[in-house]
DNA sequence: TTTATTTCATATCAATTGCTATGAAATGAG
DNA sequence: CTCATTTCATAGCAATTGATATGAAATAAA
């Protein structure tokens, strides 16, 4: 009994988060949400509290569509040099959309909102760490395969991986072409050996 | 004739410049920057036309003392790896105030404001350049010293140490402690050879 | 069909925003 | 001192903010 939804919570979902993304926390009204989304107050407040809800719902919307398609990039089978250029390569694809260089949510989030929210920040850090997890697991592959020094500093190499991942995120969202990033990478890769 | 002024230009811009540093654009309103300046509205208005005038002169004001300090560090005599290892470690330092762990405000306004502002857009890649070009000026000057190989890529190196530099600001405004951003810069300096 | 329930669309709320107007206070020229 | 001029302190403006209230519309159970 009663009226339906006329939204899908996972796409209105998606559609705030490209939102945030695009414009950031701040100057995102709850009235551009309801643009891009297609949703009315009543249903998305009824389906994520407050715009403060929505954002941190979109945080990990994130996490488990951009930053898990760039992990699965990072883990396709090849070699190591090869497979960290090509999940680079992706992660910059991913960097763009349709609102333009947008760069990586989470670093931007870092930026803009993690140093007065400390949820916001927790999460950030979570996806830091996931990273450079993700990226800490695959140099030992490499290394265990030989194709890295048996000397290599393991979660130095991974946490500057990472950041390295964020810095892509930042050059894009700061205009620099493709070409500039591209160097960027090859340069912050020539450090894994 | 006339009521003399009760304030100082440049102490008020430079307390605006660490309002934005800390806060951002957007969460920063013309009410925090009075309380923050102690210029009352008249003044403020009189001496910077609007909030968005008073935020591009605070980046302005930002170049000639936050970054001329660490470009001063950077020319100092020694050699070539000292030399970047105590300009970071000297970044490192002016990134934290007393607002906290803030970053460099080139960076976040990168991130937050350039997206939608083409002056500050402007700023920030002349900043960028800025840096590169010192970066590439002392990269030059160890490599007619010997302290780098003859076939290095000054160019690209020089604009992977200025990205070097925005990721140290963003990962102390991320909240990574000072060893993470030390070893972070340790390891991107590895690839200075 | 009737009716209870839920969503939709919109009006409305107090608070805050960037900015301006207004009158009192402080100076120096005459 | 008188008075024109400039700054100070604060009140006020329309617009926008996040959030809620309200009544019409849509559904399914009875």
């Amino acid at each position: 009994m009663a009226r339906p939804k006329e939204f899908e919570p996972e796409e209105a979902l998606d559609a705030a988060m490209r939102q945030f993304w695009a414009k950031g926390y701040h100057d995102t009204s709850i009235r551009d949400l309801v643009a891009r989304t297609g949703v009315n107050y009543y249903g998305l407040y009824g389906e994520f509290d407050s715009k403060r809800g929505l954002f941190l719902a979109a945080l990990d919307r994130y996490r488990d569509t951009v930053t898990s398609a760039f992990l699965a990039e990072l883990n396709k089978p090849g070699p190591l040099t090869r497979s960290l250029s090509r999940a680079f390569h992706r992660l910059a694809a991913l960097m763009r959309t349709a609102d333009g260089r947008v760069g990586c949510l989470m670093a931007n989030t870092a930026v803009e909102v993690a140093p007065d929210d400390a949820d916001a920040a927790a999460k950030v850090q979570a996806h830091m760490k996931q990273l450079a997890d993700a990226f800490r697991a695959r140099l030992a592959q490499g290394q265990n395969a030989g194709e890295l020094g048996a000397d290599a500093d393991l979660d130095a190499l991974a946490e500057f991986l990472a950041t390295t991942a964020y810095s892509a995120g930042f050059l894009l969202r700061a205009g620099r072409d493709d070409a500039f990033v591209r160097r960027h990478v090859r340069t912050a890769l020539s450090a894994v050996r």
